[in-house]
DNA sequence: GGAACCAGCCTAATATCTCTAGGCGGACAG
DNA sequence: CTGTCCGCCTAGAGATATTAGGCTGGTTCC
């Protein structure tokens, strides 16, 4: 080919970094599942072989997105926690998380990635983190563990499952609006926390 | 074998109704990520292109998965609220949930696909089914519209949250028994229903 | 019984994606 | 200036998804 016709070619300027930030935008566009290897060099105009510089493969891309979104994640759950306590912090939590997920559905999906503690550490930190921060929401219910960890649970699944059933289209056979049930879940679930079942 | 070697070639006897059970069978035993058609197609003997007189593409057969799924789901659902009302049902239709997911992981993957109400109408209709008998479950717990609705949205987030955290590995940095969580969780789910919020 | 049909599986071919091996040229160090 | 090395490239193999078209055995119908 010429593709070298011209000669020069002046280099991409390729890092993980520059790669993961792509990849992250890529999929909150069109989808985690279509975020692909061949995708990305196209959007850089480079060809795939390229990435293996930069990336293992595509799988450590993928991990890498998730560690991205966990991290800012974590992030706006901090920001959203900062200065609030007892129901405003629950409230104020479950907005950042919903709101993240609505902004960067392909992000979002990219955390839901099965992680393995031993070799995908950042990504696990994150998630970490963000669980810690999940349980100091509870600080202002006084409970104490083994409670405390199951109501982190409980917590992080109904957050988690109303936001994936909602992307999912689990909710569009009803006209309620999803805000609103939205609203009542999270009453419901600072009514869980507070009346939080003994035994 | 040499194919063609030895002239009469048995037939698979390959129908929609086949591939699909073998599909979900082969879900839950390698992951409904890897469930393809060239791995369906090698499970019966057969080529890829074998498989497309019978599955519109691959998009169709995990849809058909799902069905199948949403269908089971719904039966299992139906069984366990049988006689049972109340925080009884409430709890064996969780235990329900629970149960389907671990024993059938590829089956419940498929459940989550994004579905078109439009040409995925078997899947949806079981869906709208599984909806349906979330529903009856607050019959016990006297909880009028649009609340009912809320509730039924929050029941299925925090069961489906769960079941898919616990699978994605999202439970296992802490000791507690995920059996236990479970169990303080829908206790949890049961308060809030019996307290819940007005407004 | 035999011709026509058709359902069911096959070969062939294309496109896309992942990933490995090895090459080349420009930038930078000395 | 001269090497070295980094960063991207060419080539190519192996998988999957999908389409087009062909062969054949079983069924149907006179």
């Amino acid at each position: 080919m010429h593709p070298g016709a011209s000669s020069s070619r002046p280099r991409a300027g390729l890092t993980a970094e520059r790669l993961t930030l792509a990849a992250a935008e890529l999929a909150d566009e069109v989808g985690f599942e279509k975020l692909t290897i061949a995708a990305l060099a196209r959007h850089f105009g480079v060809r795939d072989a390229s990435l293996y510089s930069h990336l293992r493969n595509a799988r450590d891309l993928r991990v890498r997105v998730a560690a991205l979104a966990l991290t800012e994640l974590a992030d706006r759950a901090a920001a959203a926690l900062a200065g609030r306590a007892g129901r405003d912090a629950l409230a104020a939590f479950a907005d950042a998380y919903r709101d993240y997920a609505k902004q960067h559905p392909g992000r979002y999906a990219a955390a839901q990635l099965e992680l393995d503690p031993e070799t995908d550490t950042v990504a696990a930190d994150a998630a970490r983190r963000h669980a810690e921060l999940t349980r100091s929401i509870l600080r202002g219910y006084r409970l104490a563990e083994p409670a405390q960890t199951d109501a982190v649970r409980m917590l992080h699944s109904t957050f988690h499952g109303y936001v994936s059933l909602e992307r999912a289209g689990g909710f569009r056979h009803h006209p309620r609006p999803v805000d609103d049930s939205w609203a009542r879940t999270v009453d419901a679930v600072d009514t869980a926390l507070r009346h939080w079942p003994a035994q």
